[in-house]
RNA sequence: GGUCCCGUCGUCUAACGGUUAGGACAUCAGGUUUUCAUCCUGGCAACAGGGGUUCGACUCCCCUCGGGAUCACCA
């Protein structure tokens, strides 16, 4: 049999860190397994609708890279895929329900309802709508809810996350399962399409947790084989414990992609809260998780969201990366997303490829996303102006007297004119400097680093200079002298 | 409140009854010819509490406490 597993959102927001990754071990559990990965959008509830997340939803997978193979946009042999479109296959199901005995109209209205409930919560007792089941019930025209009558009872069962589940039968309820507008209820659509579908493997967040064995019963009064069901704890925000929403920092996972954040760090973020594989391995490339992913060392307990750790990680792919698989990313010719946005400053338009490799060769080991570029490589395109709070704020430089300054500046700018400006040579003439001044390099350097750049921080002098060019860095360094006298 | 799930450093986690409770992020202190960063070395830091079971418990059982989820014509 071959595995199928499905992503099925509803379509009423954009994708955030926490939901993406149930996305992302449903991927990857039909991805390992040669399986198929379908996408299904949950559009039942038409007023929670928001205009364009389908779209949004489909272009975070796409970023991420977890391609579907079944999907609303890319049709497949069991679609629509749209449960909007699929009415009415929802309507024959709930047929053969109404058939066997086991659906009846609600002859309520949604007043009466509450009155009862309302009535069950003033007792303190738990409110069960199968306790008013209502002994003779009108032919179901459409116009009324659809009840499941449910045969409750005690189950146990296994969830390849959660492991071995019981609950009793005063869970299991007489549910809607389509509402008088139409529409199926999430409760009874997704076990039509997954069955329609031949989803295998149903993985969900544990907000679904509680509604299993009402579930439970729905499949077997449908005779249906339950999938594997595996449930997700949900990610948490950073600070409160609280399900992790878009106040804590929960950004849409696009959000990350736009500031530069790699695909591959993002997947191994999100599949490293709340999985591990055993060993002290941290970074995983795709290709890793796909040998070494296993739902049943998902975590039980849900995760906090930290954001340092994403920072990190992603440094650390960054690093990874060779200058041009980098530069590719960067200037956004090998990525994924629509947005071909580069992340180059504007300044740096007119340089060609290769200067601009290398510059990105020498801020590479710096980088923690890609949005950093402009502001850590600025001064390698165009001149800065004179910042004389560089060195009066310079915890070295600000005890020098104002001569000294100079004359230092004036040293290396007679040096620097003699050299051919190749790494070696600058080296060489630098520390040749560093002698004939005697100073220390924390001074000399520091003074010559600033004068070139205007910068707070860059990389290595002499490599700075050696991409600088002659005719730049003198230049520079006689615009710093300029302003001191 | 009922039901269900969960509980190891600040955070993400390892531990399949026997470890000085390990790693990573963060943080702190050093080191690498300057800055920022990288890299290296080292430090701080956890089994929620209480009972059992056992020669031995982070691991198994019970209770308490704490956190979460759910009790919709939302998913």
């Amino acid at each position: 049999m071959t595995i199928r597993t499905r992503f099925a959102p509803s379509p009423t927001g954009y994708l955030h860190v926490g939901g993406i990754r149930t996305a992302l071990f449903a991927w990857l559990v039909a991805r390992q397994n040669n399986g198929q990965f379908i996408l299904r959008l949950e559009d039942t509830d038409q007023a929670r609708e928001v205009e364009g997340s389908a779209e949004h939803l489909m272009e975070s997978l796409k970023a991420l890279g977890l391609d579907y193979d079944e999907g609303p946009d890319i049709g497949g042999p069991h679609g629509p895929y749209r449960q909007s479109e699929r009415l009415e296959s929802y309507k024959q199901w709930a047929q053969k329900l109404i058939d066997g005995g086991r659906a009846y109209a609600d002859p309520y209205s949604a007043a009466e309802v509450q009155g009862f409930r309302d009535e069950a919560q003033a007792n303190k007792q738990p409110f069960l709508y199968r306790n008013h089941r209502p002994d003779n019930t009108p032919a179901w025209d459409g116009t009324n809810p659809l009840r499941f009558k449910s045969d409750p009872k005690d189950y146990v069962w296994q969830d390849a996350v959660m492991g071995e589940l019981k609950t009793g039968p005063e869970v299991i309820d007489d549910f809607i399962l389509v509402k008088s507008d139409g529409f199926p209820t999430y409760n009874f659509a997704y076990i039509v399409d997954d069955a329609e579908m031949q989803i295998t493997h149903v993985i969900r967040g544990q907000e679904f947790l509680a509604s299993m064995p009402n579930y439970l019963n729905l499949y077997e009064a449908l005779n249906l084989d339950k999938p594997v069901l595996a449930t997700m704890p949900h990610i948490l925000g950073p600070s409160g414990n609280k399900k992790l929403s878009k106040r804590d920092g929960a950004k849409d996972v696009l959000d990350y992609i736009r500031d530069g954040f790699l695909p591959d760090a993002l997947v191994n973020f999100i599949a490293s809260m709340g999985w591990n594989d055993g060993t002290e391995q941290e970074i995983y490339s795709i290709q890793q998780l796909l040998d070494k992913f296993s739902l049943d060392r998902v975590q039980k307990s849900g995760a906090r969201f930290d954001e340092q750790r994403l920072l990190w990680m992603n440094g650390t792919h960054i690093r990874a990366k060779t200058v041009d698989e980098l530069y590719g990313l960067v200037s956004g010719e090998q990525r994924a997303v629509s947005n071909e946005q580069s992340f180059w400053s504007q300044e740096a338009a007119d340089y060609p490829e290769d200067y601009k490799k290398r510059v990105l060769g020498l801020v590479q080991e710096r980088l923690k996303y890609f949005a950093e570029i402009p502001e850590l490589t600025i001064f390698f395109f165009k001149d800065l102006p004179v910042n004389s709070e560089l060195i009066s704020s310079h915890k070295q430089l600000k005890k020098l007297e104002l001569t000294e300054v100079k004359n230092l500046l004036e040293q290396a700018q007679k040096v620097l004119e003699q050299s051919d400006f190749s790494l070696q040579d600058l080296t060489d003439r630098l520390n040749q400097l560093l002698e004939k001044t005697a100073q220390k390099p924390a001074i000399l350097f520091s003074l010559v680093r600033i004068a070139t750049t205007q910068a707070p921080a860059s990389p290595a002098l002499a490599e700075t200079l050696a991409l600088l060019g002659k005719d730049v860095s003198l230049r520079r360094l006689q615009q710093q002298l300029d302003a001191l006298s």
